[in-house]
RNA sequence: GGUCGCGUGGCCGAGUGGCUAGGCAGAGCUCUGCAAAAGCUUCUACGGCGGUUCGAAUCCGUCCGCGACCUCCA
């Protein structure tokens, strides 16, 4: 397949860039992962997502690629300025139980989940509390480089001194002055750092906290923006081609990074920086605190006020495919309805591709629909058109089954290739159709059509319908065409 | 307050200076014993006001409304 014609939206530049890896045919890919405190909400699950697609089709185009996606398991504060407790540690309190015991636990959720929306999980799932020792090495990097200070068992990033030197706010267009303007009050006192930017990357533990490390600092925890930087470094090198993550933490956080990175090493580490926008309610960003998130299963059994129903994990993974990465999308009940029709329509048809008739003649186009999905995927991922385009094609294929247009061996077989590929393979899409019947309700069906169909010969409509409707009330669906009778079961 | 973004038809959601996005819903027709499915056809648009242009929903200005970030957050 390389070389790729594939743009994506930089967020570094605010333009869509054609796709230059550093190394082809290899591409490294970060993307900052959950902090395994609690269950991750929908919203969480959609920047995943985002990165799930991102990931397969570079895989399809024929890149090698390395996909690291950290588990946060430590460090992250409840309150602002670095101070207050563990997020991990709190929770811990609450459930009287060991932190490393939350952290497994809401690992555990977390793959579940993903595995759930059908993600392909990343080549490398590193943690942060695997990788002290190499955050210790970068903070050392950083008080090395003059860009780190140490105040009271504690180590701060410079950023007056590091902006003096380089562009911080290049990521965020935020800039030093304007942010000093709007210094808040979070400042006033006791504060140990030298200027209100800084942030923490080395912090010192109190007595409580049970999760901490010793460090030519004294004891204490990371700062919790410096293990993407250094997982990173570590498994993708100091330069790299893509960071992804949630538009939320472009700011500070991965601000931060790049500082902690030219800090460190003198090297603006990522090529393309990806953001994923939110998902939203009502407009608002979905969000713990203001309880407008829903959990997976609560989408699934549909037991959330918000929900008038459940949803499966493919028709919110649609719902969220038939947007743009980097719009919003709204919830909304009628929403997700109408993508569980469309994405029923299509897994229908991709089904149907087996039951189309090779005929000598191609009265279809199908190079176009296939170049249309390419080129709606390199630009930028653009995955609603490229949904558009694959309407079209089940439009193709339904005018196959009816026989209203024919198709050669050669071409079918592209046509069921491309399917396959793009439903399945790049945009992630399987089957949820309870297909796993076994031959005996196989052959029991058969009897029952057939009955149905002497019924129907007989005109013995009344029995016709007994037989259809009975059927109805157990989820099955019977289908009559001129060939005969097809079922379908759901749930 | 600062920075950035958004405002499209009944709903969701693309896109481009002039040519049908797509899905769902609605209407009509075809097929059918009926139904379902499917196919074909079809109706609602581009927040307000100015400007640039032969032509703007698309560019510029302005106003209104909404949101995100600025504190941990996907």
């Amino acid at each position: 397949m390389l070389p790729s014609n594939l743009h994506l939206y930089n967020t570094l530049t605010g333009k869509k860039e054609k796709f230059i890896p550093i190394n082809t045919p290899h591409v490294g890919l970060y993307v900052c992962g959950p902090t395994v405190y609690s269950d991750a909400h929908l919203g969480n699950i959609r920047t995943f997502l985002t990165f799930d697609v991102v990931y397969r089709y570079l895989i399809h185009l024929g890149y090698k690629v390395r996909y690291v996606r950290n588990i946060t398991d430590v460090g992250h504060l409840i309150d602002d300025a670095d101070e207050g407790e563990d997020k991990i540690e709190k929770r811990a309190r609450l459930e009287k139980i060991e932190p490393m015991e939350i952290v497994q636990k809401y690992t555990n959720g977390f793959h579940h989940t993903t595995d759930l929306f059908n993600l392909i999980p990343p080549s490398i799932e590193p943690t942060a509390t695997a990788h002290i020792i190499e955050q210790i090495e970068m903070i050392q990097r950083i008080i090395d480089n003059g860009f780190g200070y140490e105040v009271n068992g504690s180590v701060y990033f410079d950023v007056k001194k590091y902006s003096s030197k380089h562009n911080y706010g290049e990521l965020s267009g935020r800039k030093i002055d304007e942010l000093l303007e709007q210094t808040r009050e979070s400042l006033e006192g006791g504060n140990e750092k030298r200027f209100f930017a800084d942030f923490a990357i080395w912090k010192k533990a109190s007595k409580e906290t049970i999760m901490k490390w010793n460090s030519p600092w004294g004891v204490g925890v990371p700062g919790w923006h410096l293990e993407c930087s250094v997982m990173s470094t570590k498994y993708l090198g100091k330069e790299f081609d893509i960071h992804g993550g949630g538009l939320d933490l472009k700011f500070p956080h991965h601000e931060c990074e790049i500082a902690q990175s030219v800090g460190a090493d003198n090297v603006n580490p990522v090529r393309y920086w990806m953001h994923g926008n939110m998902l939203t309610v009502n407009g608002s960003k979905m969000s713990k605190s203001l309880g407008n998130s829903f959990l997976p299963m609560e989408l699934v059994t549909g037991d959330h006020p918000l929900l008038d129903k459940g949803y499966t994990p493919m028709t919110v993974r649609f719902f969220f495919l038939q947007a743009n990465y980097r719009s919003t999308v709204d919830f909304s009940n009628e929403a997700l309805q109408a993508s569980e029709k469309g994405l029923k329509r299509l897994m229908i048809a991709v089904e149907n591709l087996n039951q189309i008739k090779v005929a000598k003649e191609t009265t279809v186009d199908i190079s176009t629909l296939i170049s249309n999905c390419y080129k709606s995927m390199d630009d930028d991922f653009n995955t609603p058109i490229t949904i558009a385009h694959l309407f079209d094609g089940v439009k193709i294929i339904n005018l196959l089954l009816e026989g209203k247009e024919t198709i050669n061996v050669n071409d079918l077989e592209k046509l069921k290739t491309h399917f396959h590929t793009f439903v399945l393979d790049i945009l992630g899409l399987k089957n949820e159709e309870a297909n796993a019947n076994s031959d005996l309700t196989d052959n029991i069906m058969e009897v029952v059509l057939n009955l149905r169909k002497n019924a129907k010969e007989n005109k013995d409509y009344a029995t016709a319908d007994f037989i259809r409707d009975e059927l109805n009330k157990i989820n099955i669906t019977i289908k009559d065409s001129s060939d005969g009778s097809t079922w379908n079961y759901e749930k």
